[in-house]
DNA sequence: TCGAATTTGTGCGTATGTATC
DNA sequence: GGATACATACGCACAAATTCG
């Protein structure tokens, strides 16, 4: 057998102690200077096993601050099935009602963008059409969840009531509901979950670490003549987010 | 603006030397001693700007015999959905006849294995009852793509011709029929997808580079009781899947 | 078959940058 | 602004895997 490596053995160390609840959640270590002597180890020992339990989710590092203990953030969840489409308001509010949460949300849309080659392809429309570029940031008991940005031809709606998902009559309705109104009836979604990091961006408006693992989903709603009408980049943080999707079928 | 760090530089040398085809797919580079000098940068900077390129998947490296440009290697597409059940046959078979591929499993199956707590959790027995642990490696024109762990509760299938899923007349028919052959209606699933990375043993079974993202997903099927019936983590690698969830609904 | 040379992978200490107090 | 703390980058040494004579 091999031997561990001296950070391997530390961070086991570290662990364990945060377990016995030498330090409580929120509570901030020693600094790595100070945890080196007492442990009889060098700096870089104690900074490398921090880094793993920063990867793991069981410490969080602040610069010129300290290295505390991860403070274990309640999960919540979001459940993605045919159903969400069918209640009224949006599928986030629904989520957060069930957990007893406070859903609300901030939006940013910019009509007139050109569509990227990724998105045009998504949309199946030609790269530099423009669209409507909704950013949103998802909060629940206004703490943020959850990123989304979501892409619409400008041609589908414009002209109409709702050309700004989060304006007009309809807001916060979901596409469905605002697809219905310019006569368009939407019956499918597909969804593609991807693993990813989380960039300084996102770590920063979610508040959590960067590098930190999410899932990326890219969702596109359909037309029942087959015709993409909205697609959308939805970053779920993995720290803060369960994902359920759920799969009914009859006999 | 901060100025770039010397390996970022050199990372986006090396990548655009691939892109301009100085090395084609499957190639290998030079050592990294002689890419240091020819380049005029250290052999530490070619190190870690070749990291920064296997994590990204432009590269793969592999010890004792050089750094190769990655094979941009087709990805097999996963459909989820209710459709999947209804079927004859596997899900898996299913998929693999919708991309023209040939579908087979590796399974390997043992009774009266005693449930961890997670999993107990999950099935909603005690600690420590029996199940039915089977592992599967699941491949695509004989190349392994996925894997699995399924748990079914020893009691639910005892004495019957389902006790082995991989076994009996119907080996391979999915869990929703062998259920219904010891008379249990499976009406429904969830499917939990996390991110993460593949550690070494996975990404040896899997042919991909260790640390690589992965998805797993924690399925559990579920009886018209309400009961849950079967648990399975699945770990499906981004380089070699592509995860959809249909989700369809009427108006 | 075996062993030496080569190549990548891992671990570690130091120097420097940057945020916080 | 100074002191302190974590974050990033870097070079070196050694281990592990492979290759080849």
């Amino acid at each position: 057998m091999h031997e561990q490596a001296p950070y391997l053995r530390f961070a086991d160390e570290l662990r364990k102690r945060i377990e016995d609840q030498e330090w409580t959640p929120g509570e901030r270590l020693p600094s790595r200077a100070q945890l080196a002597e007492e442990c009889g180890v060098t700096d870089g020992i104690v900074r490398r096993a921090q880094e793993k339990l920063i990867a793991e989710g069981v410490l969080t590092g602040r610069a010129g601050s300290g290295t505390y203990v991860a403070e274990p953030r309640e999960r919540v969840r979001v459940v993605r099935s045919p159903e969400r489409e069918r209640t009224s308001g949006s599928a986030f509010e629904a989520d957060m009602a069930a957990l007893g949460k406070r859903a609300t949300w901030e939006s940013r849309s910019d009509a007139m963008v050109p569509a990227p080659a990724d998105i045009a392809a998504r949309l199946g429309i030609p790269e530099g059409d423009y669209c409507v570029r909704t950013t949103y940031e998802y909060l629940a008991n206004d703490k943020p969840v959850q990123l989304s940005t979501s892409w619409e031809p400008y041609s589908i709606t414009a002209g109409s009531l709702v050309v700004m998902p989060e304006a007009g009559p309809l807001a916060g309705e979901g596409v469905v509901r605002r697809m219905a109104e310019v006569g368009i009836k939407v019956t499918r979604a597909a969804e593609r979950p991807e693993p990813g990091h989380a960039d300084a961006e996102e770590a920063n408006l979610l508040g959590i670490q960067k590098g930190a693992l999410v899932t990326r989903i890219q969702r596109t709603y359909y037309s029942d003549g087959g015709r993409a009408v909205e697609t959308a980049d939805i970053v779920v943080p993995t720290a803060l987010c369960e994902i359920v999707y759920d799969v009914s079928f009859g006999s």
